[in-house]
RNA sequence: GGGCGAUUAGCUCAGUUGGUUAGAGCGCCGCUCUGAUAAGGCGGAGGUCGGUGGUUCGAAUCCACCAUCGCCCA
């Protein structure tokens, strides 16, 4: 009979053996397979959060594309039905930015050159080579999804429904057109909205300026009001001056006003409140320019004004800042906005005219100080916002925008998110707190490859809103013909009927909407919200054409797979897609669109860092599959708890290798002693636990792989993967360092009970780690049960859950074995303090407590070289007793300081059973420790109610079995010296002088696998026997 | 400026409802095993648990303030 095994090399190959893996679902279609055999059953719901399809992916991605995996085949292990659709993010900023610097475009200027179209097309291409690299990197991961059947943002049915949304939003009364300060990027010419802030603010330097505005009463001539900024091209702007009305200003000798605050050193030649400045007027400093020359420039009270940096008074420009747009509503300021889309300064400004904010720093600094108003310019280092996509500063800027109200639905999406379980719990309160503080949804980007708004204003003031392609094409006037797919720049060519007045020719407005549009429309279109008929293959229209054979779904399977059981995205997703997708889900159906959210927080370097590719520290994800292997870092991600950030590298890897090592040596040894007794195993073991006649210890083990299941099984419920990874370790620390090195013995004979009760344990955890580890687990699987099994699945992601087996489990033989580790624990502390060497055995060892470890004495003496182990009092000279705080706490309150005082100083009297008597209480058995110190010949260790005394003294007896444990132990070194095979036999000569060993010469020879033991000499040494093995 | 986290051994991290001597892995040192063997096991050194106060019989744990770091917002 062949072996029924395949040996294992020494370490494993993880690439190598997830490559055969690959091939193996693929020729086998596991996956397949197992969709079909759960298809009907009961529905488990995770929708996929589309991934950017500009790039390949980085190790990054794969944190969360592992954790989507692995609780996707926790669910299908236990019968569950389950969608498996990938998504795609496919247009807007990232895409567009991409796609412009590889065509070597710089501005919006040189994209509208290069032709709308052409520019779509690149963009679309981009999107669908990026998408296939992405697929082809999540199914090394070991990705189970309907690849082929992935959502593209950009298809048309994802556009048509954010225009249904839209349209009911307008019909709510919720959308709004703005003219309004946003953040905005001069090199993307366009706003940047609230959650694109993200991560954008870096320290950077700016001037800090000191300016004279002089005052205009001819009453104050030659004084001036010195005013605080750090955005001098903002200067030009100014319409007002504020000052802290409740704060002291004063004049210095040369008329300018500042704050007393600030300048505690100065005297002053008059002093007022803030409030008595509030009116004046003043000359503004860029007045000889239009803009300025047309503004009553005056002093405005503001309570904000700070009173820790600057002036005290702080120049107001309505058109270059939030704060100075606000206050230009309250006191009816001018507002000026000096820069055009590319942040270049507009023509009214003269000589300023086409410089950008940069540019006209110092050229604003030189003319201030040529005229005499510049005071002091410094420098300042603050929080600064950039550009999330191309790094340029922003600049506040005023513009029109539409938005969507956010107070209306404010309390809506409070009480929504109240009904979603967010693991960690601290982000459903981030995201409660980005609900309280939400302004409102700015959807508008001035751009081109994205999501085209469907507003159609009409000069007669009517708002028309398109809320599909079929009203489109109802209402439309011209350029049908034409419209390719729903993007710029075809769609721009249609015009539409009013339906206010009538009027044959209105234009759509030419902005695109924001990218968390197309994402957070994604439960609603991606499963057929609303729609009548399932359309087959009908999602892959417009720019995803031939991309993906996506069903347009219908509203029966709408309701059927909403609201999605779970979710699961990296922390930032909390202000963009968790957020987008509820607020959509809100406004469409007034609830959540999730159940269970699980964040995570953020991937480093394994010094911390964050990966950039600048930083030469980044780790490219298909080198990772070649080096680690993917289970190596799936491990890693699953080790991770969500609430901490990751430290990603190849130092970590190689310690979850070596951890791996002691499964796969565990592995390796079962089936080196199976193969060699010709052992075969029975698949229905795995349900039943092994047969035959189990020791204790195959009886624990088997209960402890019970154990193992119950607390991976919670730990998945509670989607912890931390909690798999650290019960899955500890059970093969347990197996391999308790179990294998107990039971050695017994695997060199054919023992049917340990041979099968190592099986199913190893088995058994195969099963359990599966998500986790996959392609290791359906490895190690197929040598252990499907090679020899022929009624057993070929792969163990078709052989379900592990049903727990009550009749196998036995908490109390767990702590059994426990505490007999504990007392051999403590053995070996004692012989270590003894200084004797662990092959010198020794007579005695006294235990006292560690009742449960009774039935092991044997054990106990193998395990630490004792000739008699005795479980009772331990003799001693010396007690110490302590008190037990949880018992006597409660019962004494402040007196437990007296007793524990008096017990340790010994002032306590013994009076016998255990009890005993100190500052006047008397304690019963279980409210005091009582410990035991050592005694002249024994070496003493103790641990909680736990004391092992050994006897250290050594008779000849003993000395003699020393000596010979000392010769076992040097041939077997000079064995492995000398390159013996594990199985040699050899001719073993001892010392002529150690005859007095001779009645142990065969014990010696079964040791050191010699066939004969020869006394001559004065030497030890070893030959190689010719007379045959075994 | 407000909010959410974090701070424990050289490094990476555990530490359940407050309880006795605060743990693990890696690294280091020593020992050990030699039929899992280019593996395995055991022991040791190493910590004023960020700081200061407070609550309590008792605080790494609860509270307040402070410091440092990260994140979110203004």
């Amino acid at each position: 009979m062949p072996p029924a095994f395949t040996p294992l090399p020494a370490v494993p190959d993880h690439p190598a053996l997830e490559r055969d893996i690959l091939e193996s679902w693929q020729r086998e279609t596991t996956f397949e397979v197992l969709r079909a055999a759960n298809s009907g059953g009961p529905r488990w719901s995770f929708i996929d959060g589309p991934i950017t399809a500009n790039k390949k992916m980085g190790v990054h991605h794969m944190w969360g594309r592992t954790l989507k995996d692995v609780f996707q085949r926790y669910k299908a292990l236990n019968g569950f039905d389950q969608r498996y659709q990938n998504g795609y993010d496919c247009q807007g900023l990232w895409v567009e930015v991409g796609v412009e610097r590889e065509l070597g475009l710089n501005s919006k200027q040189e994209i509208e050159e290069y032709g709308l179209a052409a520019f779509a097309n690149k963009c679309r291409d981009k999107v669908a080579w990026s998408a296939g690299e992405i697929t082809k990197q999540s199914q090394r991961l070991g990705m189970w999804m309907d690849w082929g059947n992935d959502y593209f943002t950009f298809s048309d049915t994802n556009i048509e429904y954010i225009w249904r949304f839209l349209k009911v939003v307008h019909e709510k009364g919720l959308l709004t057109k703005g003219y309004r300060g946003t953040e905005w990027c001069p090199r993307c010419g366009t706003s940047i909205s609230q959650h694109e802030l993200h991560g954008s603010y870096h320290d950077a330097t700016d001037p800090s300026l000191f300016v004279r505005f002089p005052l205009a009463d001819p009453a104050r001539h030659g004084q001036a009001l010195v005013i605080w900024t750090t955005t001098p091209w903002s200067l030009p702007a100014n319409s007002a001056a504020a000052v802290n009305p409740e704060a002291e200003y004063g004049r210095l000798e040369n008329g300018d006003w500042v704050a007393v605050a600030r300048y505690p050193r100065e005297t002053f030649v008059e002093q007022v409140k803030g409030e008595a400045l509030v009116g004046l007027a003043y000359t503004g400093p860029f007045d000889h320019l239009a803009p300025g020359a047309a503004v009553q420039h005056r002093v405005i009270p503001w309570a904000e004004v700070s009173l820790e940096d600057g002036s005290g008074i702080v120049h107001i420009a309505p058109g270059c800042g939030g704060d100075d747009f606000e206050l230009s509503k309250v006191h009816g300021l001018e507002i000026i906005n000096p820069i055009d889309e590319a942040g270049r300064f507009l023509p009214e400004f003269g000589w300023l005219h086409g410089l950008s904010t940069v540019e006209a720093k110092d050229k604003i600094i030189g003319d201030l100080d040529e005229r005499g108003l510049l005071v002091q310019a410094g420098e300042l280092v603050h929080r600064f916002a950039f550009c999330w996509r191309c790094e340029t500063p922003l600049v506040f800027r005023l513009t029109d925008d539409w938005f969507i109200k956010a107070d209306p639905v404010r309390e809506d999406l409070l009480k929504a998110n109240a009904t979603v379980e967010w693991i960690p719990d601290y982000f459903g309160k981030r995201m409660d707190d980005w609900l309280r503080n939400l302004a409102d949804w700015n959807i508008s980007r001035k751009r081109y490859f994205g999501l085209p708004l469907p507003f159609y204003p009409c000069s007669c003031g009517h708002l028309n809103v398109i809320g599909s392609r079929a009203e489109l094409e109802e209402r439309a006037t011209a350029g049908l013909e034409g419209l390719e797919e729903l993007h710029r720049p075809w769609i721009d060519g249609v015009t539409i009927r009013c339906a206010g007045c009538g009027a044959e020719d209105v234009q759509r407005v030419p902005e695109v909407g924001d990218v968390w549009l197309d994402a957070g429309i994604v439960p609603f279109s991606s499963l057929g919200w609303m729609n009548e008929t399932r359309v087959p293959g009908g999602y892959a229209n417009g720019s995803a054409r031939g991309l993906s054979g996506a069903d347009l779904n219908d509203h029966e399977y709408w309701q059927g797979w909403f609201p999605a059981d779970w979710v699961s995205e990296m922390r930032e997703q909390i202000r963009l897609w968790f957020y987008a997708m509820l607020f959509m889900s809100v406004i469409l159906e007034g609830r959540a669109p999730y159940k269970k959210v699980l964040a995570y927080e953020k991937l480093l370097d394994a010094d911390g860092r964050e990966m950039h590719g600048s930083l030469g520290n980044a780790i490219d994800a298909d080198e990772a599959f070649e080096s680690m292997g993917a289970d190596v870092m799936r491990w890693m991600y699953c080790a991770q708890p969500p609430t901490q950030n990751i430290r990603f590298g190849f130092a970590p890897a190689n310690d979850v290798k070596r951890k791996l090592l002691t499964l796969w040596n565990s592995v390796s040894f079962l089936v080196t002693y199976a193969n060699i007794e010709e052992w075969q195993p029975r698949y229905s073991d795995l349900a039943d636990g092994p047969q035959g006649d189990l020791n204790a210890n195959d009886r624990w083990l088997v209960a402890r792989t019970q154990a193992l299941v119950a607390e991976a099984t919670a730990a998945y419920e509670e989607f912890l993967t931390v909690g798999v990874v650290r019960a899955f370790e500890s059970f093969v620390d347990d197996l391999s360092n308790w179990y294998i090195r107990r039971s050695r013995r017994r695997f060199y004979g054919k023992d049917e009970a340990a041979l099968s009760t190592l099986w199913y344990a190893l088995t058994t955890s195969l099963r359990v780690v599966g998500p986790i580890m996959p392609f290791l687990a359906d490895h190690l699987w197929r040598n252990l049960v499907a090679g020899p099994c022929a009624d057993a699945p070929r792969s163990v992601f078709h052989a379900g859950w592990p049903t727990p087996n009550p009749a196998l489990a036995d908490d109390a033989l767990i702590v059994e074995i426990a505490e007999l580790r504990r007392v051999v624990e403590l053995g070996r502390q004692a012989r270590a303090s003894s200084g004797l060497k662990n092959r010198q055995p020794l007579r005695r060892l006294v235990v006292q407590g560690g009742d449960a470890a009774r039935a092991h004495v044997e054990e106990i003496q193998e395990e630490l070289r004792v000739k008699e182990v005795v479980f009772g009092q331990v003799e001693a000279v010396q007690l110490r007793v302590k008190p037990n705080l949880p018992a006597l706490g409660p019962k004494l309150g402040p007196k437990l300081r007296d007793v524990k005082l008096a017990l340790e100083s010994g002032a306590f009297e013994d009076l016998g059973g255990g009890r005993f008597r100190a500052a006047g209480f008397e304690l019963e058995p279980n409210e005091v420790l009582v410990e035991r110190s050592s005694v002249e010949g024994w070496s003493l260790a103790e641990d909680l109610g736990l004391t092992v005394a050994l006897f250290t003294a050594l008779d000849d007896e003993l000395l003699l079995e020393g000596r010979v444990y000392d010769v076992i132990h040097h041939v077997n070194s000079l064995r492995k010296d000398t390159g013996l095979a594990l199985t040699d036999r050899i001719t073993l000569r001892l010392p002529a002088d150690d005859i007095d060993l001779i009645g142990f010469a065969a014990r010696i020879a079964d040791e050191t696998l010699a066939l004969d033991v020869i006394f001559e000499g004065d030497e030890i040494a070893v030959e190689k026997s010719i007379s045959g093995t075994r």
